[in-house]
DNA sequence: CTGAAAGCGCTTACAG
DNA sequence: CTGAAAGCGCTTACAG
């Protein structure tokens, strides 16, 4: 222990491990690597011997500019305190370790600076690969098909794109949330959620709602936040028309709009039913507990890490399923 | 636009930069680099135009290399899902960027590894400093004494420790917590927090109770999680003398208790009133809205890369002021 | 199976 | 103020 600590200060290199273990500097290579080439086995115990005993640690900048790579995968993500990218973040660096690999994880919301400035940098730092979470524009698509490193979209909607892309099946989640509503005999279901046209989590409400021969019910766009599903509770309760029932778009936004039904003094479900979306930890201790849409995060993790790591991956959408997980907001027990 | 994309692929170099613009390769890495030779107006606006034209990136790995330090300051940390700490990593990366560096957030609840492997990869990256938010052992402890590189610690409590660390004033912030519920006139006032010996907050609490008179109420320990904070809920509901407030450790764990209390049809603050520690985003939507000890995040986050960045802090504790935030758990309003 | 050597793209004394 | 060149610590053809 104490060994190794004096001996960090002049940093080991392959060099004296090869000393060390009596080969050649391209012999440590080929053990520490396993290749390109084969190392007889009682050389290789010596390498291995002599990494132990100086406490070697290869030096992953050296490494990353003789391979124009380095093992780390960039991430970008809008804002990694919400609670589902923080969860999705920790699946990604763990599915990513499990590889092998270290996740760099980049916020999008700092000012001063664009996505394409943050891919760009990240390039820079000779990344393999780079999981974008986040809907891009058309000028920042054309950037990330052309990077010349693999590159998968995450969290992401249906549609066409020139990269890999995965996410959970919104729009058949969001149907199933609302059938549930729908199944409890709730007449007026809103829609709390996006406004974007990108999210099919609105279709699918829309899609319960018509199966069920339900009119559409009220929509109220809000942003992905807390404080977006607080403002959306308050316009909701003060409605004329108070819908019986909601269904909101991310756990986050739910627990703000649970916030505000609160503070307007309804009860939840007996006021106001809800289901959400997401699955993240904070549903099940929300007041009361959330009915929600869990995403599987775990899997499309790995996924998306499988997808970086096969590094020719086929462009195109994959759609996960949701599990519906029956709490309290909805009305059960 | 799509000028550098095309170029992207066949990456630009520095030797590159330094032909376009009739200059050596030396002279790019001064005005890049500002230093260490001056370099004429004149010749700096010819390389500055090619290093545009060209869309040049210099190569993180090689400067890396070449100077023996990257500009990536590592983070450790327990688990960045948990909303305290989702927010300190996020403040922490805005500050990092604000100087121009960039985090490398590492989790330690992985399986098969150790935060002292984890330590040793970071430093095998060549960061340039690490930010540790976790408690350490002594080995430890003599390990990052050792690095030679700049480490602080954050949200550490009060100790002598041979590296800058830094806190928020645990014990201050929660005796001014406790007093504020003794305030409202409860004498029996529990404590929910973690068991470690270092954790000044339950000190803190003694310190409000001894002093206002009082007997020191129910002591719960519970792991820092909203599962945590849900059993201590439940055994403290089901108490035969159940205590009339509680201080909880940090918010987490207040949004575990407070959705105990709930499941036990226990109203906050009618039966049981609560004031919590950290002043996280999910204190303000919970429900009720939870009177909490704010932690100054941002502050701590600019102080910890300022001590990064200078490299030769002084080793020892900084204790940060924290304020209570006043709503309804506690009874006000 | 092993080794000598070039090369990755930077930085920075050293010399002019 | 500018440049030629060594060096950072790896990887990997290329030769044996």
């Amino acid at each position: 222990m104490s060994d190794e600590h004096t001996r960090r200060a002049r940093t080991v290199t392959r060099a004296d491990v090869a000393r060390y273990a009596g080969v050649s500097t391209a012999v440590v290579s080929y053990v520490l690597n396993d290749g390109p080439k084969p190392v007889a086995p009682l050389t290789r115990e010596r390498v291995l011997d002599a990494v132990k005993v100086l406490g070697y640690r290869p030096n992953a900048a050296a490494r990353a500019l003789s391979k124009g790579s380095s093992d780390m995968f960039g991430m970008l993500v809008v804002d990694s305190r919400n609670p589902f990218f923080a969860q999705l973040c920790h699946a990604l660096g763990e599915a990513a370790a499990q590889d092998g690999r270290t996740l760099l994880i980049v916020n999008t919301d700092r000012e001063h600076t664009t996505a394409a400035d943050q891919i760009h940098d990240l390039t820079a730092r000779q990344i393999g690969g780079l999981i974008i979470a986040d809907l891009l524009t058309a000028a920042e698509q054309a950037l990330v098909e052309n990077l010349g490193i693999p590159v998968v979209l995450i969290n992401q909607y249906a549609g066409a794109v020139g990269v890999p892309a995965l996410g959970a099946d919104f729009r058949d989640g969001a149907r199933r949330a609302v059938e549930h509503l729908v199944g409890h005999g709730y007449r007026s279901i809103a829609f709390i959620g996006s406004a974007s046209i990108f999210d099919d989590r609105e279709r699918g409400w829309g899609d319960a709602l018509t199966a069920a021969g339900l009119p559409l019910g009220a929509r109220i766009h809000a942003p992905f936040s807390y404080e977006g599903g607080y403002q959306a509770g308050i316009e909701l309760a003060d409605a004329a028309e108070r819908p019986r029932a909601a269904f909101a778009a991310s756990d986050q936004v739910a627990v703000g709009l649970l916030a505000a039904l609160h503070a307007r003094g309804l009860r939840v479900p007996e006021d106001v039913a809800v289901v959400s979306f997401d699955g993240t930890d904070a549903a099940e201790y929300a007041c009361p507990p959330l009915t929600t849409t869990a995403q599987p995060m775990a899997e499309m993790a790995r996924e998306a890490i499988r997808l970086l790591q096969a590094g020719d991956a086929e462009p195109g959408y994959r759609a996960f399923p949701t599990a519906l997980v029956v709490r309290r907001s909805c009305g059960c027990e």
